[in-house]
DNA sequence: TTATATTGTGTCATATTGACAAAATAACAA
DNA sequence: TTGTTATTTTGTCAATATGACACAATATAA
């Protein structure tokens, strides 16, 4: 699948029924990390007050995955981000779609009504963590602007968006629990400090500095490096880096086994 | 959504299109206990040799969750059991629909190959926990047998089921994690070693007895009975019963919180 | 040189887990 | 009635993990 070729837009507004999978979508919860506040990037719609995960459709000879993947990309410029399916969304209800119905209009595609965009669709969340400082927020062809939000403070958003990102949110908490993250979240040598705060600020509360450290490291997929100028006027921390072959193991063997 | 007046094989074959959610269906891997095996329950079609999970398709009207819990009544006449979503299965080349050709054909249909249900379809698939016993196995209109599969022999299955069941395996292993189960599994009352069986089975593995009690009772969801006449020749065990308003609790916040 | 902030490291009481053992008891056989 | 057998209830104990906290080390700035 190339993703530059794609025109989705156009693809959208006027050859939708044939190139996409009908009633299916993908949105992405793509997280970052920025003066300690959790943030989701969001778009707003150029014919609506509201805003809305980057999500598209599935083509008809693409993966459900690749598609969420080609989304990240297009919205982040990334790529090899980790991106993790955590719930559909299939309520009957979930999809009003004034805006869309609007959007067409002024896109000047005739008769608007039954348009295949305006049908039911059921919507698979997926979620992404990145590196704030890497990404430059690029808005699409349908969307005015491409910005970060905490992710504790939503207002405004489409549809059921708000519950999406809030499901996505539970998942990664749990998920935390048998599963490695920070690879694509820090920089390649960091200090554990800010491997803290990223879980501190996932889960909403602080952790104790020892034990966070005690217990990251007996997973056994970090190296420790040579000190830093650390610039802070204290002693200057150690620098680690994820150890990629033990990292993507445990993501694939999990971490903890309870039972 | 009143299940009982869908008539869901005439619905699929002349009138799908406008019926039914395109592209999307729901499949269930419905587990059940027997004989110290973990067992699946599988569909045999008319016109085909192959094994298929319980599945179907979703009505215009109906959230994909109703759907999925319709199937499982339709196909075990339970209710009110409990049904979780895992994952979406979304990859192009899962759907190869010989079957289904011969299957339109047989039944009728004029050109089978530009029907509706020849398309491209993600599937999503939902976990329950039935008692084995409950469970009177009733093939659908379309299959020629209703049947348990023990889950570590399944051969000749159509399309990805296999793999569906192997991750809806894998998913409940992990929710066994922090998600309480045995409530529509077990008889009202039932001695300690039931459950602990269940949880081999499901694990794959023996636990200990005096520990496995020592953690089920730790998380504070069963209540002790009176003892049993246990029928076997030596001491009889308690009964317990599940605390159902506690164990709804569990089910909401989660049995263990590591982080 | 000293003050300050923050890190590396260690301690210790408590909780949890894994492995195992002793006592209790229901049914059965003699 | 009594002993045998199987399985349960309950308990023990060492090993490990966790939570709370203390103290020495050290990079910068005053």
């Amino acid at each position: 699948m190339d993703v530059q070729k794609k025109n989705v837009l156009g693809d959208m507004l006027f050859g939708g029924a044939e190139l996409f999978l009908p009633s299916v979508s993908v949105d992405c919860v793509i997280f970052g990390f920025h003066a300690g506040e959790l943030k989701v990037l969001l778009l707003k719609g150029k014919h609506d007050p509201k805003w809305a995960l980057p999500g598209g459709f599935i083509y008809q000879d693409e993966n459900v995955e690749e598609a969420a993947s080609r989304v990240l990309q297009e919205r982040t410029q990334l790529t090899g981000i980790f991106l993790r399916q955590f719930h559909l969304f299939g309520d009957v209800k979930r999809t009003e779609q004034k805006h869309a119905r609007r959007w067409l209009e002024e896109a000047g595609v005739e008769d608007p009504d039954s348009h295949w965009i305006m049908q039911r669709f059921v919507t698979i969340g997926y979620y992404a963590l990145v590196e704030f400082e890497k990404v430059n927020p690029v808005p699409d062809e349908y969307s005015s602007e491409c910005d970060w939000h905490n992710v504790l403070e939503l207002r405004n958003l489409i549809l059921d968006h708000k519950q999406i990102i809030e499901k996505g949110l539970e998942s990664l908490r749990l998920h935390l629990n048998f599963q490695p993250i920070g690879l694509n979240l820090l920089p390649k040598e960091f200090p554990l400090k800010d491997l803290q705060l990223i879980y501190e600020t996932i889960l909403g509360k602080k952790l104790d500095r020892s034990n966070f450290q005690r217990k990251i490291l007996s997973y056994g997929i970090l190296d420790r490096k040579e000190k830093q100028f650390s610039g802070g006027s204290h002693r200057a921390p150690y620098l680690y880096s994820f150890n990629k072959k033990k990292y993507f193991k445990a993501l694939q063997e999990g971490l903890n086994k309870e039972w």
